[in-house]
DNA sequence: TTGACATAATTAGCCAGCTAACTATAATCC
DNA sequence: GGATTATAGTTAGCTGGCTAATTATGTCAA
């Protein structure tokens, strides 16, 4: 994602607007910030997990094998949970394997499949990058009352219904 | 950024939250949904523009070219507007200049600078895609009224300046 | 029971970002 | 005026996504 920053002021939307009279001068502009916001928000996490040796990929890979029971799930699921194609999982566990917080296990049943698991290095990874990233987040929201994430959460909804009208 | 496909429930950050107590679970959670909803907005627009053989990057600089009186800029300037590197403004212009959409010319005053201009090609491509991206916007956030809309862009200008605190 | 199709994971190679190093030109300062 | 430093643009090579092809294994129907 573009990490604009020179977002138009009203006057330069206004302008297009007159060219091409089909532009909504408050949705452009809701769009656009919503989008910078989020480019800012997604550098600015990479920045402090790349403090740990992270970046949003595997350790997005760590919290989804922390929520199993067992520690333990496959490619595909990962891959399906954390929305990247089954061949970006590959890369990741090679990469978290490496660094020893995952290792690969055959599975009993289906030998197509492997299974990915959790080590005692990548949970105790995560028990300092968790707490780093929680105060982190928690310190960046704090302007915001309980009333306005829920305006938030809201306004989000609406808009993710209406994605599919972008397409 | 990564299309987390897999928010966490209430359930499962509650139980990381027992882990973390630094966790602030509705904190998490909008942070987590904005992420979300702008990454597949960015991938829908994306999917848009590439009915049109382009991307974010090369449109963005077309319609950056398009605000000028002059219709021209240069690399560098258009780079910092941008927020990608010179390295990469390099590679965009380059594309768009195959394309016959922009074209360098050599600038008189400092023979180290290159000008950038848009051509009439350029603008016409601009004339179809900038009613379509119009017209699609306008329906992605037709259910977010002026009230919601401005609320949003409080909300998020209050995100945006708790972005330092987690860096 | 075997041939056709489906699925799990990986590999190979593409693309759009990036940083760092380089070339050419300009500006500054002794 | 010449050495040093700064600036504009490009090039080379890295990275983390992607798609498409490949390999191995499973499933199902004739």
């Amino acid at each position: 994602m573009l990490q604009l920053r020179d977002l138009p002021t009203t006057e330069v939307l206004d302008k297009f607007a007159e060219r091409y009279p089909d532009a909504d001068v408050s949705a452009v502009s809701s769009f656009l910030q919503l989008l910078r916001v989020a480019t800012d928000l997604s550098v600015a996490l990479d920045t402090c997990l790349s403090k740990h040796d992270l970046l949003q990929g595997r350790w997005w890979v760590l919290i989804l094998l922390m929520r199993e029971e067992s520690r333990t799930s496959t490619p595909s699921v990962l891959a399906d949970k954390a929305g990247v194609t089954r061949a970006t999982m590959t890369g990741l566990i090679d990469g978290l394997e490496q660094s020893g917080l995952v290792e690969r296990v055959f599975a009993k049943g289906d030998r197509r499949s492997v299974l990915i698991s959790l080590t005692d290095a990548g949970q105790a990874k995560l028990d300092v990058v968790m707490p780093d990233y929680y105060r982190r987040l928690r310190q960046c929201m704090q302007a915001l009352d309980e009333e306005k994430r829920t305006q938030l959460q809201q306004i989000l909804g609406l808009i993710n219904l209406g994605i599919p009208a972008l397409i």
